[in-house]
DNA sequence: GGATGTTATGACACCGGTTACCATAACAAA
DNA sequence: TTTGTTATGGTAACCGGTGTCATAACATCC
């Protein structure tokens, strides 16, 4: 029994045979206290229904008395699996990173998965060999990517050629269902052209995310849509492009405003750029909502902060964490289940918008 | 190179069998390629000078060839040590806790470690246990805590127990040199009194954090010292706690505006709540800065984005993030430097924030 | 009653690396 | 020539779990 005695502690006495247990407490301690052997052991840890109740009792008994928890690196080891999700993430929003790992970690809390982070920079040309580093690596047993990251197909293609799992998240449809979540951003952003349309806008502008942005697509398709449900256009002259920043939105904003006949109402593509606008109204001494309704996407929590608070379209962040986390799951225990799942965004009125003004 | 002669390949056509691991390249394939042994081969990873420069050339080259990349699951097993970094936090601000994960990354990214997370909720009674499970569950070979977990001295107690290393971020000092990383808030808030007081306000208020967190003392310590330099003392008529929430901030200052000598400027505990002044002084009919002067702490983006923008106190939590897992790997590499490390945080000077009225 | 299943358990090799220890060759010193 | 030292690399055991297969005990079926 002395195999694991010997420098590791190095004081202790040439233990007999009794139980000096050093150290971590390991599966063959349990086995030799429980006097069965490690396979037992290892059968009890894994809920296999191969032993008797007796001795599953027995030795479950001595694992509590002794607190003994598998080491995760062995059983990676011989389960030729690493038990990591490895998180590749581009967002510029810290509120949807971390309600996004909120979520991942929700499902993976219970298993004996580990979420691991790799942010990486979409800008730069290489940034793919990165994520493939990654997992050559750290050999995750699989991955899961938020946009912007999740629209890039040659990285999803390089992933299936590394033979690693993944599940994507994203504002469209956009690879094989057992592989995506997605959130029906058209929706969300028809949502908000009605809300508009309702209050009687008709002079409504809308700037839109970098067209690399497969949700400024979306968002865009999906007001346009909305809009005409109520027999309106979308003006091209009031439509802009932005790079879903606050200082992009202030830019476009700021060109939109000084318009002539400038728009009543301003539907942006993400909330940072919505509050970009509101500054650029204070610059042009435009009151909102009273002379300019905003309505923004996303829902972030500066949305419910900033005065007057933001008309938004929310998006259930975590909870779609927690689902593309099960679906990883599932696809890596081999089951495939039919049913997709899609998230409908949903719009939250605030203060930011009112009857248009006559 | 088929070397994978057992029955691993073998014809396992039942079950739903996912992925089977395939034809990973070892260390044992570049051993027999290179004809070398593979204690050999692992001197070479393990950059032991004890091989000849032609050997390691030779060995290098057909590593390079076949991308061998040493597994590091096996590599944790042999090693004792899980290569694993845990970040316990509890802190409710998005922004800090992603830019604390991109400091420690930032560090870690050179190394074998990863890091792995787990947010608690510090307001549950057992919180600690559930840190105390995860380490027990994951043998991570340290822990990082940023502010509230990191004040906890219990927490850290029982971290020493379980004979796992630490570092703890926060406001002061509290723990041995080399288990800490710390700001200096008492100086960040006395640069706020000195600038309030340097416009002339004598009526300033501060609504400091919950007494748990200890940089809410810190603040309120240092706020009342930068006062006490211009001959201005505090009056607790005018000192408030709040939760460091942007609700609660809003009530605190509801109550400190509707006084019939309201103050003519409020310095905040943080951003969140000072965000909070900002609606309270709208619906009071107040003018932010002409009437009401506001600082915070932390310098959150939202800071730059509120209109008119926060002036507040900047923490560098990327770089603090970094200079943690620094310490950390000090820890466990068994070195000890010397040097302390404390950052000083910098008044940054906006538009929410002018000479006093009168 | 013998053949055949089924259940409970153990023996042993193995996952992919590591360290401890030993063997040998090369080279210097005696 | 003998001995000592250093450089280099091999062998076996081990890290802490798992899989495969054999086996014993017992129940079931013709």
């Amino acid at each position: 029994m002395s195999n694991k005695d010997d420098k590791t502690a190095g004081v202790s006495g040439k233990g007999p045979d009794t139980a000096p247990i050093e150290g971590r407490v390991t599966i063959n301690d349990i086995a030799r206290l429980a006097n069965v052997s490690k396979k037992t052991v290892s059968r009890i840890i894994n809920k296999s229904p191969l032993v008797s109740a007796e001795t599953r009792k027995r030795v479950e008994e001595i694992i509590a008395e002794h607190g003994f928890r598998p080491d995760p690196q062995a059983r990676a080891l011989a389960f030729r699996k690493s038990f990591l999700i490895g998180l590749a993430y581009d967002n510029p929003s810290p509120q949807y990173v971390v309600n996004m790992q909120r979520g991942i970690l929700d499902t993976l809390m219970t298993t004996d998965y580990q979420l691991v982070l790799q942010p990486v920079d979409r800008a730069i040309p290489g940034y793919q060999d990165e994520i493939c580093k990654f997992v050559e690596r750290h050999r995750p047993s699989g991955m899961i990517m938020p946009p912007s990251v999740s629209e890039d197909d040659k990285l999803a293609e390089m992933l299936r050629d590394l033979n690693c799992n993944y599940v994507r998240i994203a504002s469209v449809e956009l690879d094989e269902p057992h592989r995506m979540i997605w959130t029906q951003d058209a929706e969300g952003a028809a949502q908000a052209a009605r809300h508009l349309a309702t209050l009687g806008h008709k002079r409504i502008a809308h700037i839109h995310g970098p067209k690399t942005f497969r949700s400024a697509h979306e968002r865009l398709y999906g007001f346009r849509t909305g809009l005409a449900e109520f027999g309106l256009e979308l003006d091209p002259n009031l439509t802009m492009e932005a790079g879903y920043t606050f200082e992009t939105g202030v830019q476009a904003a700021d060109s939109l405003l000084a318009r002539s006949n400038r728009p009543t109402a301003i539907f942006a593509g993400n909330d940072e750029m919505a509050i970009g606008i509101f500054t650029s109204a204070r610059k042009a001494g435009l009151s909102v909502p009273d002379e300019l309704s905003i309505v923004g996407f996303d829902d972030t929590p500066m949305a419910a902060r900033i005065w007057p608070q933001l008309t938004t379209v929310k998006l259930p962040i975590r909870e779609m964490g927690r689902e593309a986390a099960k679906r990883l799951l599932e696809q890596l225990s081999g089951q495939t289940t039919k049913f997709t799942r899609e998230f409908t965004p949903e719009i939250v009125v605030r203060q930011s918008t009112m009857r248009a003004p006559d």
